[in-house]
DNA sequence: ATCAAGTCTGAAACTTGTTCTAGATTACCT
DNA sequence: AGGTAATCTAGAACAAGTTTCAGACTTGAT
């Protein structure tokens, strides 16, 4: 009889390996809430995310909410790493067709970009949450971090990269990040976005010197 | 007689040329609340900056702090502003030494670094306003990263850049933000903002193919 | 089946950014 | 000097993030 035996533990996704397991029902509580925090970032952004309504949608006490994610930022910071991980996958599947190393990080990069874009109002708050974090979200924010990592590491298709790759790498994601800021605030066009990217990959070339 | 014949308009800073000309006690007022910002920020950055506290240091009522400054993120915005300009002065004293371009960019940067390494807190609240800035701070945003371009361009030593050259600072001060957030979160250390900074100022030398 | 520990709920309270209001004060014009 | 518009003040009120708490429900073990 199989029913419900054990409560059933479910692991939490790749990117929470150390946390206490958690129960279907907890799992399911968590899922909801991941659900409706980015269904109310997509409509309005940063401000539009208010715990009381991602509370509310989600069906779960606001206290109940905060023992999930301790505030407003590790909400968002969660939100982004879920989202990462789905993009990564999406991107995955059509690796980028580019020559050189630089190409293909900037056209994974735009590729992204381009994603982002379509929700305009998640990136806002997502990116948001993600400069705005404080000591407290660090390992939060790590995680996302390493997961950029991964993405442009596989856009270069390095197995393993040199300290000075790696350096080249945490610029581009350093502008990466700062690039989208300047565009969601409104600073910066798309285009502008695109060659800032396509400037900084130019980096790559620098750890390659093709000979 | 020449006490307060007429209330002596004073002309506000480099950085707010357009804005209707304010009276000597203004003038007086306005600096009074960027000092105290200031102040408070040094203490304990971002969430020490409190809007009640900001009012009664600079002896100001509440509703007249938000007329000078519309939010705390114009304040602490504002209040970057102020500093940069205090530090571009600084460093203009002591131009960096080094041979090429990208030697005296990193060399100032990193001079810049060490001085926001003196007050960590304000540097935080600087910072992190700045990267929270949404669209309704883009004006000011705008005036903090253009003077920050010119500290750059001035220690490139270049007159007229191309826009090659642009675009390297653009992301040169892309990193310069991103990498200072990472040191602020206590995700980077002082040495690997070095090295990121190095990193990315290797770009100016591909915009001076040396022949 | 039952108990102890841990978790969830609903509601109120607290904090800090922001807005609003009525009445004083100040600046500018004639 | 006098009048008027703009500015300033004190304080209340509001909004949203966060905390707290008593009581109900689940979980895991016996």
């Amino acid at each position: 009889m199989d029913k419900v035996a054990k409560p059933a533990r479910v692991e939490a996704g790749i990117a929470r390996p150390d946390a206490p397991p958690l129960t279907e029902r907890q799992e399911a509580r968590r899922r909801r809430i991941l659900h409706a925090s980015a269904q109310l970032a997509s409509r309005g952004g940063f401000d539009a995310v208010q715990m009381r309504e991602v509370a509310e949608s989600s069906q779960v006490a606001l206290g109940t909410l905060y023992r999930y994610f301790p505030s407003k930022i590790h909400l968002l910071v969660a939100t982004m790493q879920d989202q990462l991980e789905h993009m990564h996958g999406t991107l995955r599947k059509k690796p980028p067709q580019g020559e050189a190393a630089a190409e293909r990080v900037a056209e994974t990069l735009m590729r992204a970009f381009r994603a982002l874009q379509r929700e305009p109002h998640l990136a806002d708050a997502m990116v948001r949450a993600l400069t705005f974090a404080d000591r407290s979200v660090s390992p939060e924010v790590d995680q996302v971090s390493h997961q950029t990592t991964l993405i442009i590491l596989d856009a270069m298709g390095l197995e393993d990269p040199t300290p000075e790759q790696l350096s080249a790498v945490r610029v581009i994601e350093h502008t990466w990040h700062s690039a989208l800021i300047t565009w969601l605030s409104g600073r910066a066009s798309i285009a502008q976005v695109k060659i800032d990217i396509e400037t900084v990959c130019r980096l790559i070339d620098l750890t390659e010197p093709r000979s």
